[in-house]
DNA sequence: CGATGCGGGTGCA
DNA sequence: TGCACCCGCATCG
């Protein structure tokens, strides 16, 4: 595992041994000097990985940010995709990992030509509580799309505060449409609130319901879990949050690797779940290749990246814990030393100088091995619907599985160019 | 009520 | 050992 993430630390180390990017477990972050405005020219250059970013709500692919402490958004955490709080056992780095997407079970068409994207809740029993809704379109259950990006876990985001910085990594590709963005999710929320507690039929507000969903909306759903959606035309947020910016890659830019997408070597990382053709509102006007994607390491379809994305916050030793400045969000101090979890150790010697902080390049792809049948993470409890359910076979599972693919299906999506 | 964060704990590879 | 994940608890808006 560690060996994986020192490979994929390797490409933050150019021909000269500087080192150009950084990773979130490293013990030592790069110092960030410019402010929050991203100089151009900065942004261009190998030193972008040192440079402090506006935040990015949508951030998809194995992308690194900094972002300024004073930066709200990055000071929450916030992500548009729907992520929840994953325990690592490493108090300097909180990680999240993606829920998905809440859709129709039946994939049903809304009136307006748009599909139900809903965001999945962030805890546990409220996300039990809103699969037992119903698609406000047609009536049929509603279905928790799993984040499978990662490996066929769900991506990952990294969050450290180190100095006045606060770094962002981001760990796979979501395979799946985005959900409503939180900012959205909050403003149906308390849109909701006033339509209980404002008398139950607003002419007005009726017809503006009627014509945005349907009637056949109005019918089947009580007011209060109405559900508004996702239209295929609302820029999610786009592209001014989007533009994921690449990596530094030394490979790349000497040359080393072509910038193609590799088709996953397991297309079930991929594909395979039926019933959603997503093509018609594909969000992401550009996929983040990013030269992460490029580098040979890191590419999602190679070998490399495979192991490269099973990952570990727990590889290094840590600084100590200090409490981090009042206005910056707490990760907590390491209260306990934690005996048996060596990241946790304060104050472990770093590494020599000489050597670099990535670690040495240790490839090895043929330890690369990965099994070809991706281990689904079901939900507990039943939450999740077994993939393969079709409650009306509208289209065979080969069929869906073809249409779904809405990244491979589809490359007209990416924009490799602006990259 | 739900988002968010923390951390103890478990199961698996 | 690393990782995903469950669960309970606490805090906050």
């Amino acid at each position: 595992m560690s060996r994986a993430e020192e490979r994929e630390e390797a490409d933050c180390v150019c021909s000269v041994g500087m080192k150009f990017t950084w990773d979130i477990n490293d013990p030592k972050l790069p110092q960030v000097t410019n402010g929050p405005t991203p100089d151009r020219h900065l942004m261009d250059s190998p030193l972008r990985h040192k440079a402090v970013r506006p935040f990015q709500e949508w951030t998809d692919g194995y992308v690194r940010f900094i972002y300024s402490a004073e930066d709200k958004n990055a000071q929450r955490h916030l992500s548009g995709w729907a992520m929840r709080n994953t325990n690592n056992h490493n108090c300097q780095i909180l990680k999240k990992s993606c829920l998905g997407v809440v859709v129709c079970s039946r994939g049903c068409t809304l009136p307006d030509g748009s599909r139900l994207q809903l965001r999945p809740a962030i805890c546990d029993k409220a996300r039990q509580k809103q699969q037992k809704k119903l698609c406000p379109s047609c009536n049929a259950t509603l279905e928790l799309l799993p984040c499978r990006g990662h490996s066929g876990y769900p991506v990952t985001n990294f969050w450290r505060v180190d100095g006045k910085a606060i770094f962002f990594q981001a760990k796979g590709v979501h395979d799946h449409p985005r959900p409503e963005s939180k900012s959205e999710t909050e403003a149906r929320r308390s849109s909701v609130k006033r339509r209980v507690s404002s008398p139950p039929f607003t002419p007005k507000r009726r017809l503006i319901e009627t014509q945005a969903l349907g009637p056949a909306l109005l019918s089947c759903v009580d007011p209060s879990d109405r559900i508004s959606f996702i239209e295929p035309n609302f820029p999610q947020h786009y592209p001014a949050f989007q533009s994921p910016e690449p990596y530094y890659n030394p490979h790349n830019a000497l040359g080393d690797t072509p910038a193609t997408l590799q088709k996953p070597a397991n297309p079930r990382l991929y594909m395979g779940r039926p019933g959603y053709d997503f093509q018609g509102y594909l969000t992401s006007p550009s996929y983040p290749m990013t030269s992460d994607l490029c580098d040979p390491s890191n590419a999602p379809g190679s070998p490399a990246a495979l192991q490269t994305i099973i990952t570990t916050t727990t590889k290094v030793s840590y600084q100590p814990c200090p409490k981090p400045p009042a206005a910056l969000p707490s990760y907590q101090s390491c209260p306990k030393p934690p005996a048996g979890l060596p990241s946790y150790q304060p104050c472990a010697p770093p590494k020599p100088p000489g050597l670099p902080v990535c670690s040495s390049l240790m490839d090895d792809p043929s330890s690369s091995s990965y099994s070809t049948e991706v281990k689904v993470t079901e939900e507990s409890g039943g939450v999740i619907k077994s993939l393969s359910f079709q409650p009306e076979p509208l289209q065979t599972k080969t069929e869906r599985a073809d249409s779904y693919d809405y990244r491979y299906a589809y490359p007209n999506t990416y924009r490799y160019d602006d990259y």
